[in-house]
Formats: C-alpha cells, structure tokens, sequence
DNA sequence: ATCAAATACTATACACTGTTCAATTAGTTT
DNA sequence: AAACTAATTGAACAGTGTATAGTATTTGAT
C-alpha cells in the first residue's frame, strides 16, 4: 500500500503515543513494542520507524507525554490546597500505585546504563521536580537551601515508591508507603527547622561534620 | 555431544553464576544471555535450561550472589568503623557507583511489576536491610521506631542513587549523590533526635498530624 | 561383563523481538 | 499527462528465550 494520507503526520505522532500509553497502562510495560502499537493504531510497524526513527526515540516521547500529564494533574491539584508538600507527596506515592504500569515503565532504569536521555526530556523531569521546590520555598529560606532540601526529600520519597514497587519493603505491621512517607517527611521538617538558617551549618552538614 | 561429566551439579551452578557476574559487570545488564553465558563456560545454551529451568530463575540466583557479596563487605566493614549508619550510607552509594552494571541489574524493575520474587531472595534483600537497622539501634529508642526509621532511611539513600544512576539528579552546584546523602542523613538525624522517645508522638506522625 | 535405564548435553527448530530496505502506491508539481 | 516526491508496507535478517528430540555417557542391575 502506498500513502494513505488519512492522518498528517502530527496526527500520527499523537496516534502513536496514545496508543503506547493505553497498552502499557492496560497490559503492562512488555506491551511496549512496534508490532503491538501498529496493530493498535491500524498501521504497520515500518510507519512508527518512518516516524519516530526507533523504538528508544518513541519511548522517550511516551515517556515525556507521562510526566506532561502527571505534571497537569500535581499542578493542578497543589493549587487547591494548603499543605503543598504533603500534598505532593501523597499524589506522587498514588501515582505510583493507581498508575502501576505506567509509573514502571517511566522510571525502569535503562537496560545499558550508559546511555542518556535527551535534554528535553530532562527538561521535563526538572520540570515535575520544580513542583517540590516551589511547595518548599515557603519553608526554608534561602534558595540553596531549598534546591537541595527538595531534592533530598524527593528522592527519599521516590526511593519509598521504588522499594514499594519492587516489593522490597513489606511492612511488619501496617505501614503503607504513604504512611512511612509521612513519617519521614515529617521527620526531615522537624531536622529542617532546628537546623539554623544560614549557610555555615549547611555546608558543615553537608562536608560531613554532623 | 552426550554427557560429559568434567563438572558435578553444583560445579556447574556455581560457574554459571559467576560467569553471568562476569558478563555483566564487564559488558552490561545485557550481556545477561542464554548464548553469551553458555559461551563464557564452554557449554550450551542447553545446559543453562537443564540447571536452571529458565532465564528468570537464574536472574533470581545471580542477583541473590551479587546481594550475598554485598552483605559480606559492608557488614566486615561496618565492624571496623565507629559511625556505623555514615560508613552503610557511604558504602551504599560506593557500591552504586562503583559497582554501576551489577547494581543496574539487581535493581532493575521487573518489565512486568506483576510477578514477585522468590521467599528466598526476599530474605537477601531483607539480610542487607538488616544491616542499616543494626545501626540505628544505637541511636533510637525502641525497637519499633528503629524498624521504621532504617527503612525510611534506607528508601531515602537507594531513592538517591535510583535517581543519581537514571541521571536526574543533576546538582546545580557541586552536591554530589554522597554529599546530599550526608545532608539527607544529617537532617533525618536532627529530625530524630527532637522527637519525643516514645510512640505517642510517633504515631501522631505516622497519622499525618504533623 | 553385559545389557538396560537414567541422566547430561547438544543442536535444531520455533516464535518472538527490533531494525533495514526495496517495492509499491498515492499525492504533488511541472 | 508525465515526472517527481513522499508515505506506507512487508519481506528479510539478526538477535532473543524456550521447547524438545536426539545422542553420548555414566550408572545400576543382573
């Protein structure tokens, strides 16, 4: 078959993304693959490679698409409501669990850990990082100090998530994730307040001297 | 070729599993494959099935070995050093630096997040964890909030190095993975410390009243 | 010692994957 | 209308994990 020109290109990009969403979201992330999609969007595989180039391009689209929508959805949310940490931490831990597959597939660690993501998709993780730093700016005081205390309480909660996930950190009694990262959050604001808002202190944390 | 003989059961397991080590370690998570192992100890990709039965339970074995050598150094290490949470912290991220392929491998996310681990390589990850929770015992009060606060702590370092090895934790400045850890620490510390010693204010926090 | 049975090991084959590319066909331009 | 450009396909290829039939060797019983 020649060209059909049913679709514009743009359309074509958005048919392919959609689609790798759904089957990862409803299959799982192994249902990420070109002969699936093609059957899906009612094309063959050859079209994604004219398209995208390879598989690992297109992961990158779908995986950017993933953290758009879940940036639109914690954006949006935080907005309405007091407690933006907390609430950022309980939306991102649901996320991980209401959006198993596709929480999975965004954060599965390269199978060659050489390779790096293209700048605009690091774009868009700063970007959904930028969420915990403005929740944290009414916090603590100066803007260094903010980076990297969100920075630290982020990946402590993604770390909870990742152990969750992987089944690594089954509770003896009945901590959920969310649970225990209410706990270290508050644990992390309590240490955050008795340290003394200058620099000096930071940096000797920081070198180690604690 | 029949049978041959020039290694018993358990000669063969144990080649089989430090070959894949070496495979990994040398090439990448990749290079863990049916052809490539069976080349590395001169037998077929047969073999690998007659021992194993399939690829998902020799994974299952290579990275519980991987888990058994990792426990082996830092428990030996931590004996001989005073700060025994700082040491596990700094060993931890060494290990993902240092170690980046056999770390990638045995973190991996499952491509299907459906499947779980064998009891027996739980108890691994579970001797590991252990270690961080003997170090704290000298810090916190009962044993409960012990439990909970290795755990918590434990989440925080891996999030960190999940994150540092998929490369979105970029510093702005110079904040490498072991500082902002030692930061992270330090902090969680402070946080500790000021907490009252018994449960009522722990389960207050643990409640999301914070 | 001989034959039978059980085991170890290999090799072929199959279904699947991502990728390449020549061929075909439809739309666009001249 | 003819020439050209670009989209779409699907056969072919190299790779994967896995099943299994077949062969060679050791073991066990008589």
């Amino acid at each position: 078959m020649g060209r059909r020109s049913d679709h514009t290109r743009r359309e074509l990009k958005e048919l392919i993304v959609t689609a790798s969403i759904k089957l990862i979201s409803e299959i799982g992330p192994s249902a990420f693959g070109t002969r699936a999609i093609a059957k899906e969007i009612g094309y063959s595989f050859g079209t994604i490679y004219h398209i995208f180039g390879d598989l690992e391009t297109l992961r990158y689209h779908v995986k950017g698409r993933i953290l758009d929508n879940w940036y639109e959805d914690l954006a949006a949310g935080m907005n309405q409501v007091e407690a933006k940490t907390e609430y950022l931490v309980d939306a991102y831990i649901d996320l991980s669990e209401q959006q198993r597959f596709l929480w999975a597939f965004v954060f599965a660690l390269p199978s060659d850990p050489k390779e790096n993501a293209p700048p605009w998709y690091i774009e868009k993780v700063e970007n959904l990082f930028s969420l915990v730093m403005r929740s944290f700016s009414t916090i603590t005081q100066n803007k260094k100090e903010t980076e990297i205390a969100a920075r630290a309480i982020w990946a402590s909660i993604h770390g909870i998530c990742v152990l969750a996930m992987a089944g690594k950190l089954d509770m003896v009694s009945s901590e959920s994730p969310k649970e225990l990262a209410h706990l270290q959050l508050g644990i992390y604001m309590k240490g955050l307040s008795s340290l003394d808002n200058d620099l000096y202190m930071f940096n000797a944390v920081a070198a180690g001297n604690i």
